[in-house]
DNA sequence: AACGTACTCAACCGCCCTTCG
DNA sequence: GCGAAGGGCGGTTGAGTACGT
């Protein structure tokens, strides 16, 4: 017996999400919380499949998603997750706070993982593509010599690319000569389910005005707006060793920053709701 | 300026896993 | 233990945009 769909596709609407329909899904959720997604579109008044609505909301949406180019601490956590896990994407995503699979996905795809050919290393096994030297002589070199040994010149590519990583142990990065302890950086415990801070420019879904189902007025969505540098939690403060989940919920932490700072239309009430 | 090509990324598809009755 | 339902995940697609000729 073949399962059923997801949901009844008919009539179902597809492609690119309007403003009005971010504004329906975020305002339903906020009054509502995450329950079934079967049942979100048909009660928060949309034609979407729930899958739709749950891709919207984790990928676009939600309120703690960092937007824009992962920066190079994120690229280099990304090349050493994905040489530990593969293409688990939610995997590594679980441990680079506001981001989603997808878009690590994606990066990966049309970023690392040409970069990483063009030094000669096979994205997928993280390992020198380039025909190894003759066995006598790549013996009883250290492996870091041996790529060093086979990668043409790799000091020599695009300089102003980001400094790509010669992945020649899983725990280690090595950058344009510089090593970085990746795993020291950060601990996969501290992945947290509830991720923290960022900054949000969410597009083509702006908030503001329109739908008023929220407390009878639609207000601001501060997702919407370019967080300031300085409120957010920046991934530099775990290679410090300040990880604000020390402290307390970092979701809780940089929607009190974020809303103090910049909404203050936003009451506490609001921000708990987004727990 | 017009056209073609390459690139990016949001969104979809379909399979797999987990949960629940 | 079994099957159905729902959610999650990874792969793929295609529209929009940027870039080159």
């Amino acid at each position: 017996m073949g399962r059923q769909p997801c949901c009844d596709k008919v009539g179902l609407k597809k492609g690119p999400w309007t403003a009005a329909e971010d504004q329906k899904l975020v305002s339903f959720l906020l009054n509502n919380g995450q329950c079934c997604w079967r049942a979100v579109p048909k009660l928060a008044g949309l034609l979407r499949c729930g899958k739709s609505c749950r891709l919207r909301w984790t990928n676009y949406l939600r309120p703690d998603l960092k937007r824009g180019l992962l920066s190079e601490e994120e690229e280099k956590m990304v090349i050493h997750l994905h040489a530990e896990l593969g293409n688990r994407w939610s995997k590594i995503a679980s441990h680079l706070p506001g981001r989603t699979d997808n878009e690590i996905k994606n990066h990966w795809n049309t970023h690392i993982k040409k970069k990483l050919k063009k030094m000669g290393i096979d994205p997928t096994t993280h390992r020198p593509v380039q025909p190894a030297p003759p066995p006598q002589e790549a013996a009883g070199l250290p492996e870091e010599e041996i790529v060093k040994a086979i990668t043409p010149g790799h000091e020599a590519f695009c300089t102003d690319d980001v400094p790509m990583a010669q992945l020649l142990d899983p725990d280690d990065i090595v950058f344009a000569g510089e090593e970085v302890g990746v795993t020291a950086a950060y601990s996969p415990d501290q992945s947290s389910s509830s991720a923290s801070s960022s900054s949000s420019t969410a597009a083509a879904s702006s908030g503001g005005g329109g739908d008023s189902s929220f407390d009878g007025e639609w207000p601001d969505w501060p997702p919407m707006m370019d967080w300031p540098a300085e409120s957010m939690w920046q991934l530099e403060d775990v290679v410090a060793g300040r990880t604000p989940w020390e402290f307390e919920d970092p979701f809780v932490t940089y929607q009190r920053i974020a809303l103090f700072d910049h909404q203050e239309t936003w009451n506490n009430s609001k921000i708990e709701l987004f727990r």
